[in-house]
DNA sequence: AATAATTATAACCTTTTGGTAAGTACTATA
DNA sequence: TATAGTACTTACCAAAAGGTTATAATTATT
C-alpha cells in the first residue's frame, strides 16, 4: 500500500489548472474580473477601481477577456464615448476562483 | 437607487485579491500547490510531476514558498540526499483556490 | 575508475510583461 | 478659443520572469 492515498496526475498540458491559468494568470486579470463581478462597469470606472492599472494593461486585458469570451463589451455611439463591460457566462464561472482568492487574502494576508 | 447594488471597494494596496495574487501568481506557484496538496512529496517527484519546469524555478518557487510559511520541508541527510515538501497549515488554505481553478479548467477548457 | 542518483547553486542570456508618455477623435462647456 | 471628458492607440523603454548550461557533493553500483 502506497502512503499517498491521493495521487494526483502529472501537471502537464492536461492539467486543468495549468489550462486556468494560461488564460487568468497576470498581474491583473483576475482583478479586473473581481471588480465587474456581478455588475455592468464603464470603462473608467474600472481604471479607477483599479488602483495603479496603466490604460494600456486595461484595455490590452479587457480585448484578451472579450476575445476569450470571459467579458463583453457594449458600446454606445455617443460622444463622448461610453462602453460597458460585463462578465458573460463564462466569465461569471471565474467569480468562484475569485471569491476564494479574495477569502484567502482576506484570512490570512490584509 | 443604484444600478449596482453590490458594490466592491476599489482594488487598492489592501485588496484581498491583490494581496493573495501578491504571494500566489507567477507562472508555477499554484501548479506546484496543487501537485503537493495534501500528500509529502519529494524534489525528484515534483520535478517529475511538474512536466516542463525547469530546475532553477522549481527550487526557486519551493524556497519562496517556504519562506513565506505555505510549505515545509524535510529534510534527511543521507547520501544521496532526500528532501520532503508539504503543505503547511497555511498552504492547505490554498487548496480551495487551486481546486476552483482545477474546476474551472475541467469544465470548460480541458 | 567511471557512472548514476539526488538535491541543489550560479552565471548568463532571452523572452515576456508591464510602464511611460504622447497622441487621436469628437463634442460640450467655459 | 481653450479646456475637459471619454475611450482608446502607438512607440519606445525598463523590469521582471523564466530558461539553459555547467557545476557541486557524496555514496553505491558497475
Amino acid at each position: 500500500m502506497e502512503k499517498n492515498l491521493k495521487i494526483n496526475p502529472a501537471c502537464d498540458e492536461r492539467c486543468p489548472v495549468r489550462a486556468s491559468l494560461s488564460l487568468l494568470s497576470g498581474k491583473w486579470t483576475l482583478m479586473i474580473l473581481f471588480q465587474i463581478n456581478e455588475n455592468t462597469v464603464r470603462y473608467g470606472e474600472l481604471k479607477r477601481a483599479v488602483t495603479g492599472i496603466s490604460e494600456k494593461m486595461l484595455i490590452q486585458e479587457l480585448n484578451m477577456l472579450v476575445e476569450n469570451k470571459l467579458v463583453s463589451k457594449k458600446a454606445y455611439h455617443e460622444i463622448p464615448p461610453k462602453v460597458e463591460y460585463r462578465l458573460t457566462e463564462l466569465g461569471l464561472k471565474t467569480l468562484p476562483i475569485v471569491d476564494q482568492l479574495a477569502q484567502f487574502g482576506l484570512e490570512n494576508l490584509v
